[in-house]
DNA sequence: CCCCGACTAGCACACCGTACTAGTACGGCG
DNA sequence: CGCCGTACTAGTACGGTGTGCTAGTCGGGG
């Protein structure tokens, strides 16, 4: 915790895990500025200072949980409730994507390679390999817990297409100059979209379920001290 | 306008005519308690006499709204099932996106007006309003098909959120090419998000006594009323 | 008559995000 | 060595939000 040496671990690193583990604890929580403080150990102006916005703090953190929510497939982590697994799953599709700025160039690509231009059949069959590769691996993830009972065995291509329009609403307001805060409606969404393919958690239920998954990488990030 | 006459038309009204003016002046405006009772030349506790709490407020002119501009919404079609006019309703969203070239056209439109461009407040403000406007739509229906009893009734931001990020992907998709039969796909995944927020649609479909009092709401603000 | 209920006004409270200032530790430089 | 600039922290202040509480006014019925 000291001021200034070789680390500057202490203050940005407590506020990103102090904020990491309360969004662990209630996803729906809010996360505003004296409660992560206080939570972090450190005081308001110290996290203003790191991060000079509330949407630089969500930003932060947003990147973080992506970025090592998981290395690997979290599919078969048995750690893990089945929409949990399913949740991480999708947030790996989303994670490229990016934020902020990020965001929106990845989006001008997408634009420019297939909005804009002439459709051609050359350019319909390369996206409808694309769509096809994620498609095939939603739908394995898909046919995994339909193996573990989590839903009926059926065919899976409309539960999937129907996760990948999420995704993809997901990622375009990702790209939108969105005010509120991404994080939170983010993983209620994501949660929704589970819930509607698994047939888990009716609508009224809260989420919080969810501890033990993003538990996990809270407790990572926060075990520096 | 006297404080007690018969009808108490003075302050209620006065209330909501304010509301839907500045709503209708700047859709992005904020309807906070100060700026509206100010407007209405009445003081907050008055407003809060008649509106109880901000959502009460909203709920109202919301309806007040959409029933005077939509008389004929689909979703006070008595002769369609819940999920039929919810669908219906989105649908409502979805048309003016088009397919084919008129949804790509479309896309560029939005995509040349809030991400290319530099990302400014004005712009920023600006998408907020449309996006409030949509947000507002979607919990307008879900408000009335919770007054039926076709899901609890709790904050319905979550699941309106949800239906917009699904109908952002769905707007997406039409304008990506595609080579597969896209309404077939498009009502698929529109009747499971329907059935994802109304709680139909699952194998089981136990009505369940929906845990109403649930204090969903840790993360509002934490003052539990 | 007086009292009671509908209504109004206004302030107080807790919370929010952000700006700003004072103070402290450290490294580099004359 | 002393000095200064940089990085960082703490604390406070300001304007904003929604909501609760209390004192006060009005009109009509016991």
């Amino acid at each position: 915790m000291e001021t200034h040496d070789g680390r500057n671990v202490s203050s940005r690193e407590k506020v990103l895990a102090a904020a990491a583990a309360m969004m662990a604890e209630n996803p729906a929580a809010n996360l505003s500025v004296r409660a992560v403080a206080a939570r972090a150990g450190v005081s308001v102006g110290s996290l203003r200072f790191h991060f000079p916005t509330q949407d630089a703090l969500q930003g932060a953190l947003l990147t973080r949980i992506y970025d090592h929510f998981f290395p690997e497939d979290p599919i078969r982590d048995p750690a893990l409730s089945a929409r949990d697994r399913l949740v991480a799953c999708l947030r790996q599709i989303l994670a490229p994507t990016g934020v902020g700025a990020e965001a929106r160039k990845a989006w001008e690509t997408v634009y420019k390679a297939f909005i804009e231009p002439e459709q051609t059949a050359d350019l319909r069959s390369t996206y409808a390999g694309i769509e096809r590769e994620s498609l095939r691996r939603v739908t394995y993830w898909l046919s995994i817990m339909a193996d573990e009972g989590a839903l009926p065995r059926a065919d899976l291509t409309p539960q999937a297409r129907f996760l990948l329009t999420v995704l993809n609403g997901l990622s375009y307001e990702r790209a939108l100059p969105s005010s509120e805060s991404l994080l939170q409606a983010e993983t209620t969404t994501l949660y929704l979209a589970a819930d509607a393919v698994l047939g888990t958690g009716r609508t009224g239920e809260r989420p919080e379920t969810t501890s033990a998954s993003t538990g996990q990488f809270a407790g990572d990030a926060g075990s520096a001290p």
